[in-house]
DNA sequence: ACTATAGTTGACCGGTCGGTATATGTCAAT
DNA sequence: ATTGACATATACCGACCGGTCAACTATAGT
């Protein structure tokens, strides 16, 4: 039998568009069910729970989000512009969401570490894959920076860990201020993060 | 007449506790009220609000904040190394929480950013005015590496911000992975940031 | 001892929370 | 035409939400 009814893909979508904008707790299930146009007892019957719900559409937020990256880590593009690429399209991702709403949405990955990281483990482990995901692409990224000789020997998986770490951070400036044009301003400042590991213990001056 | 009760105090130490580990939306008042034992008609007597309660205690908490960094920026600390002391100190800050708790429970200031920034204009211009302070903290650190020939002529604004950002993505990450080594692993990426942006669009080989 | 005020209390408000139980409507294959 | 899965709807659960209020008690300063 095939599926007659997109009231889960709207649920899922509704969920997406509320909790991102706004956050986890704050989100009722009556009020995604509101915005999906899906009476209540419904809600019930695609899904188990709302955690169970925020599970699925992690699953298809990321798949988004993936699809968003895949033209910036593609091997047409030159390994020594990717990351930089990398944070232009977020720039260009969180503007475009401000001149429609007004506001800075930030990462939904990034909002729910933080709000969800210490109490649904669940959601956190499925956070953290998502993370490891992007990581994985930067760190293919800086070994083929390394095998160009383009990179020193560096430590790959640390580097790669700062170079996300910044990025997340750099995203929550840019909600805090409501103000995407810092990401653009700070994107030029990733590539350092990834010289940083060799130099271990240096001073300043040994680095300048 | 003099003040007869710590009620006032209590319900501050409360929300900082149980916001700070789960997250405003998630605590109610009445919970709040529990940890401190008073009653919640009592609340209403200290604050107009839930709302109220956290912008005090934010408050508090950034004089906290303050304290704990003040020997960091110290004058007899050697600049070359605040950037890096700084990290540490957050490191075993969350470090003896997690003893304590078994969670990295990340930032106050970094959580409720990502929380309440689109949903509440207040808790965010006050947030906002804290990670300020901090980076100003660390631009004057970047001032004194600039004057004593330590570090050349850097935009000092755009690099305390960057160093700032990759602080709270680094806390992010932390907290995702329940793991607060991640703090001191990161730590020594940190000063590579504030070599970035007088290298403007240089190619990696440039820096190498 | 009195009194003004600081502090406390419990009952209550309308509304929402996540979740459940159950009855019914719809449609395709047999 | 009947079956059975897919799908929807209504009504309800106890608990909790942030917030209000009038009545009360405890105490410090006189």
């Amino acid at each position: 039998m095939p599926r007659t009814s997109d009231a889960r893909e709207r649920l899922i979508a509704s969920a997406l568009e509320l909790i991102y904008q706004r956050s986890y707790a704050e989100v009722g299930v009556q009020s995604l069910c509101e915005r999906a146009g899906v009476k209540k007892g419904n809600f019930y019957y695609y899904f188990d729970s709302k955690q169970d719900l925020l599970v699925q559409a992690l699953e298809m937020r990321s798949q988004e989000l993936r699809r968003m990256l895949a033209p910036v880590f593609d091997k047409d593009v030159p390994a020594s512009s990717r990351i930089e690429t990398m944070f232009k399209q977020i720039y260009f991702d969180q503007k475009s969401y401000k001149n429609k709403t007004g506001q800075v949405r930030g990462c939904l990955f990034g909002n729910l570490a933080l709000e969800l990281s210490t109490r649904d483990e669940r959601i956190r482990k499925r956070v953290d894959a998502i993370m490891q995901a992007l990581m994985e692409l930067v760190e293919e990224t800086l070994k083929e920076l390394i095998r160009t000789g383009e990179l020193p020997e560096i430590d790959t998986t640390a580097s790669a860990q700062a170079v996300v770490a910044f990025l997340e951070g750099v995203i929550l400036f840019a909600k805090l201020r409501n103000d995407p044009e810092l990401i653009l301003t700070l994107a030029k400042v990733a590539k350092s993060i990834t010289l940083a590991h060799h130099e271990q213990s240096q001073s300043f001056e040994d680095i300048v």
